[in-house]
DNA sequence: GCAGAAACCGACCGATCGTGCGATTACTAA
DNA sequence: TTAGTAATCGCACGATCGGTCGGTTTCTGC
């Protein structure tokens, strides 16, 4: 592994920070060329074109999810523990607490839902496995009789993504400092 | 009313019905003029800046939720018709069926979230003020016994403004053709 | 130490960005 | 009909956009 691959983390890193504010249209060679110190001829020996770069920073939001907020709560027992694990992490996520200064992912989504190619598709791939895993570990609480609700775990997987939206509305928008009371009563109301 | 006044409704509603897909980040003078036969110079008689643009396009797009969500909804007697007719009227909305082709207001918090100014001051009062709406009905269908559940009204918003959210994702990224049911189970959940 | 590859740069391209200005057309009130 | 105003246009500006190309530096394997 040459230089160049640690030069192109560093890179594909400060765009997904400005990314998460501005969106991938908002990123630009110009201005990542100035954040990163290198020319923006440079940058194009890493990605060959704009999107190329749009792609990068998607699968490095998606690695870094799965690592900051998926792993940590793998390490609990399958079931409600790991479900609690789940949410929480994704909350403190959402709020900027794990590796990122804010989810980009909603808006990743607002401006790909309506554009076919590969960035959409690693978004529907992330989005697919997420509520799987939250499916999966409300299965196991539910056979653990754990959690009352007797619903699909789908069913409770798409509540469980509802809440955590509104969470992030909430936090991002209102700045409403006491919504992750909100955002647990929720959780409960959801598994209950 | 002279006929300028016609030509601003009318782009003002051509920018709108873009900006669901590209954003309000995404707007330009240029393709607007196309979209709408003006000269690019002739859209400056209209709006002094892109962020007047901006401004006009997001009280549109907040006329029209009141006009195609809310206004239908209030001719129901207020309580847990209302509450229904509220939350059905906004899985339209979202799903293009009301006025424009999809909900713009997830993208546009999203782009100025971290942005002060009139535009996210506007996104803010329109927030609030569809919270309130949820919460009313709410309280009353509280009162007059036509929900179980006994959580602060403004719990019971959150919630379903966060199941609206969720449908919205199901129904853009993942295309779900089915989400409707998923996004009424969990309204039964949140009153229940 | 030297050759070749990998990494990076400066200069440039056509297009489009937001915006200002002076002229021109279309309407309206007297 | 005419004067005045509202609406719109053509043109141009500096900046930035995504992207290309040829050259220079920096590293690596032999």
């Amino acid at each position: 592994m040459g230089k160049g691959s640690l030069t192109k983390i560093h890179v594909v890193e400060t765009a997904l920070n400005e990314a998460v504010s501005s969106g991938l249209g908002g990123l630009s060679f110009g201005t990542l060329a100035n954040a990163t110190g290198l020319s923006k001829s440079g940058l194009f020996a890493h990605f060959s074109s704009k999107e190329d770069l749009q792609k990068a920073v998607v699968e490095k939001a998606i690695a870094l999810f799965i690592a900051n907020v998926v792993a940590p709560a793998r390490r609990q027992k399958a079931g409600r523990d790991q479900l609690t694990a789940l949410y929480s992490n994704h909350l403190d996520w959402i709020a900027g607490k794990r590796g990122l200064p804010g989810c980009p992912f909603v808006i990743f989504v607002q401006e790909f839902d309506d554009h076919n190619g590969d960035v959409r598709n690693a978004l529907i791939m992330s989005q697919k496995l997420w509520r799987r895993a939250l499916a999966s570990a409300a299965s196991v609480a539910q056979q653990n009789q754990q959690i009352n609700r007797q619903a699909h775990p789908g069913q409770i997987a798409f509540e469980l993504v509802g809440a955590a939206l509104a969470f992030q509305v909430s936090h991002n928008l209102l700045r409403d400092r006491n919504t992750r009371d909100q955002a647990l009563v929720a959780f409960n109301q959801i598994i209950n």
